[in-house]
DNA sequence: TATATTACCCACGGAATTAATAGGTAATAG
DNA sequence: CTATTACCTATTAATTCCGTGGGTAATATA
């Protein structure tokens, strides 16, 4: 498994927030209903985006979030990379050559590597508008 | 971390064996020593691969395990999917259209769909033989 | 100013998965 | 008959992931 639940909660939440006018703040408590995520599970994730500045928040009465690109510009690689932390296929790859002493002449390591690439190219050439897409992909 | 420790060892390990002379057993306690992997651990992981019939097993003084095709004869794909079960990259995908209410009308499902039918074709691209080969990939 | 609403913060607990260990039995060669 | 080797079942240890609890800070509105 490559994507957490995190990381697919935090796509589904960007592409529900894409769907919603523009410009308009939803609160958390919405959001959660609406997804069927539970909340407080929800919260750090909505923080962890808010911080790395993929979204806006306000507080009180008329608060929320809410996207602060178009959808085009958000790289699914990007918020799977902020949420999960890494999209490292093996462990092998993801810690640099520290992580296996064998590194270096371990002979799978080229295909690991290989991998790491067309992932991360697979995800960030996707961005949020080619999910609204229906049959885009 | 879509392939486990499990998976990778068995790659290791086959490589390990594709590199010895043909036809010979070679008893699990060396290719433990010689990979430094658990000889405990790695008795599971060579029974499955000798269920599995992709090495042959020998008992007694000058047994262990022997491949028992060449190395263009086994995938990385197929020697993976029998030691991690599978190579979904999402539980989404993993367990059917069961597993998620909203498959029919998540608007990520595609991208996973899509993610994993490449995993699928990479792994299924690459043989034992093309891991022996230096620079190869 | 008071209150309701909302985001934000810190730490903890439970569940599931993965990695590894323990201790024995069965087969085979010499 | 003994040493060597694979095979089997169960258990423990470690890690990661998912979710919860309880409180604090900011803001809008009346």
């Amino acid at each position: 498994m490559i994507v957490s639940t995190k990381g697919r909660y935090a796509l589904r939440v960007m592409v529900c927030l894409a769907l919603r006018p523009e410009g308009e703040y939803i609160p958390l408590k919405e959001i959660a209903e609406n997804e069927g995520i539970s909340q407080k599970y929800l919260e750090t994730i909505m923080t962890a985006l808010s911080k790395a500045g993929f979204v806006d928040a306000a507080h009180g009465k008329g608060g929320g979030y809410r996207l602060n690109r178009s959808p085009e510009g958000y790289t699914i690689g990007a918020i799977l990379k902020l949420t999960e932390g890494s999209l490292a296929a093996v462990s092998c790859t993801s810690q640099g050559p520290a992580a296996c002493q064998r590194s270096t002449c371990c002979q799978t390591k080229p295909m690991w590597d290989k991998l790491d690439k067309m992932i991360d190219e697979f995800f960030e050439g996707i961005t949020l508008a080619d999910l609204l897409k229906d049959n885009a992909l």
